[in-house]
DNA sequence: CTGAAAGCGCTTACAG
DNA sequence: CTGAAAGCGCTTACAG
């Protein structure tokens, strides 16, 4: 007995249909003991014949949680986000929470607007991977209750929760592969400077060159945008300019494939390690050498410590580091050519 | 002037601060006109003492609309799945809508279980990459105002709006590139037959090979579940076995990705053409030549279907269907190896 | 075992 | 220009 086309029934209308008190009705829905099983029966049919599905926003009103959290990617549409979604998507579905997620572009206005539009609706909690430079705007939300967790990148001028690979220890260990084949001229093509993974990215390419005592040329270190052209001119410059390199750590998966598809497909290449896995790096001639992110276990963290905070966890900002992995499969193992 | 952890200001709590109703303040609020400017001032600084930020999710109960629709994906954590999010996100966002995001991980009930969920948000909508083969569950839903698009797959045993790859006219197409390069004795590795795109797809095999009048030998059809094991056995008796193929078309990625692990690196190869484009499959030697679908197309044809839904369109169920795409890369136009 | 009243935080419809 | 009352669909706290 559906009722009309965007018409749903209440819990008052089955309570008229069963001809019992709108709490009674509530007892059954809810599965509440204390209800005579005859009456119970007579709900029940009313909800059958009615078509009655309670309306949980309207219960989560008055409970004042909603059982949702959101997540606020750079851009779902590639794999590391949404491999970061899978692994919170898991953990939210652990405890019961429905997953808003929604991208930033890297626009800081859209990240703000975003981030505001899902504490407006109240979501139990908020994981976000920044691409602003201030997030003071979010104090009010997690003073009020609304608790905050970066991921990828930790929060600016605020202190908040983050979880993020050890980048620095993920680049200084890649550097350290390419010097132990035997480089010395060793190029980073990054992102913006200004980004926090690629500033730790860097570091840690310096600290390996450090470790080794091999000098560092400026003119091997370029960061910037990581479209094709600025990348594909690096590239260039980078090998073949003034100051040679024979080998090149590039800072992030889109700079890594603008390399790779500029890059002969015949005659020697500089050596390669790249940042982030891609799949069919094992496929390709050679292999693609990375250091791998583990964005599961980055997003199952940032999970886990939102719900901690929303068990009434309020002790200090942590900061969890994932380990990144060393995948040796051909590209970073080329040596320098004569010369 | 923020007041206790987990205790948000109301607009009561503005009203009784600036000495003005409640109505008042929702006026401000909502930037509705005819307020005296000096109380308007007053509600905007007792807002900003208290640092009041309305409750959407309030709002909205008494609106009856929750500007959320839902996206259920087989997973979000694949490259198809996370494409089709990014192009629905956008259409979203047009509308002013807050995208839900679930994975039923191909297992019906908790497709089911999620799908009832995000109903009993009353989310304005939803769109279903389905896995199950009964939706009658959702008529219920779609009776009372709940607009169901279906993507990527059709519903079972219910009418609804579906948007769907041309599954069938891809792969004839790929198939007819393969007859086209002299292939006679050609592979069809799919996945399970009840799955609707895999069936289409081997429809479309069959009728390419129709259209060049080629007999099939069913040896030559395996379909399964997408299990590199199973895959890879597959493999070897199509190319081994007692009816030899001298070219296969794979009819997913998962497919795809097994079958070019398994292949040798170097002696001769089948022809291959894979349903499915790959990042990186440019760069493989040979290139792997692809039946593209166009992710981004299908996820906004869903969306824009739903907002049409929700804009009062109570037409027929509507099919959609979004073309594909062949891209000749290499490994598709390997000819028939002698003998 | 059962239900009437009040309330979650807003908006709607109406009266001044 | 302003606000009191009723209501969105539920749950909570209480009384019978």
């Amino acid at each position: 007995m559906s009722r009309g086309y965007g018409t749903r029934p209440t819990m008052k209308d089955v309570a008229v249909e069963a001809g019992v008190g709108l709490k009674t009705v509530s007892r059954v829905v809810n599965g509440e003991s204390g209800v005579a099983s005859a009456t119970a029966e007579r709900v029940r049919a009313a909800i059958d014949r009615l078509g009655f599905r309670r309306n949980d926003s309207a219960r989560l009103l008055r409970t004042g949680r909603t059982a949702s959290i959101a997540l606020l990617l750079e851009d779902i549409g590639d794999p590391f986000s949404s491999a970061l979604s899978r692994a919170v998507e898991g953990v939210a579905a652990e405890h019961g929470c429905l997953l808003f997620t929604g991208s930033s572009a890297e626009d800081q206005r859209r990240e703000r607007d975003l981030a505001l539009a899902f504490c407006a609706r109240r979501v139990d909690g908020l994981i976000v991977v920044p691409t602003g430079d201030d997030h003071r705007y979010l104090l009010p939300e997690s003073a009020a209750g609304t608790p905050v967790v970066f991921l990828d990148r930790p929060a600016a001028a605020i202190e908040a929760d983050a979880v993020l690979s050890d980048n620095a220890g993920g680049a200084r260990t890649g550097v350290a592969h390419l010097i132990r084949h035997g480089h010395r001229r060793i190029g980073f093509i990054g992102d913006l400077a200004r980004i926090h993974t690629s500033a730790e990215r860097l570091r840690g390419y310096r600290r390996a060159m450090a470790d080794a005592a091999l000098p560092v040329d400026e003119r091997w270190i370029d960061t910037g945008p990581t479209d094709a052209a600025r990348v594909t001119a690096a590239v260039d410059r980078l090998t073949r300019g003034a100051a040679p390199v024979t080998a090149l750590l590039t800072a992030n998966n889109r700079i890594t494939l603008a390399v790779l598809h500029h890059l002969p497909s015949d005659g020697p290449r500089p050596a390669l390690v790249g940042f982030d896995d891609l799949e069919l790096a094992d496929l390709l001639t050679p292999g693609l050498t990375v250091v791998a992110q583990d964005p599961a276990a980055l997003g199952a963290a940032a999970a886990r410590t939102l719900f901690e905070r929303l068990a009434g966890d309020t002790g200090a900002a942590r900061r969890i580091e994932i380990p990144t992995r060393l995948i040796p499969r051909g590209s970073g193992e080329i040596g320098p050519r004569a010369g």
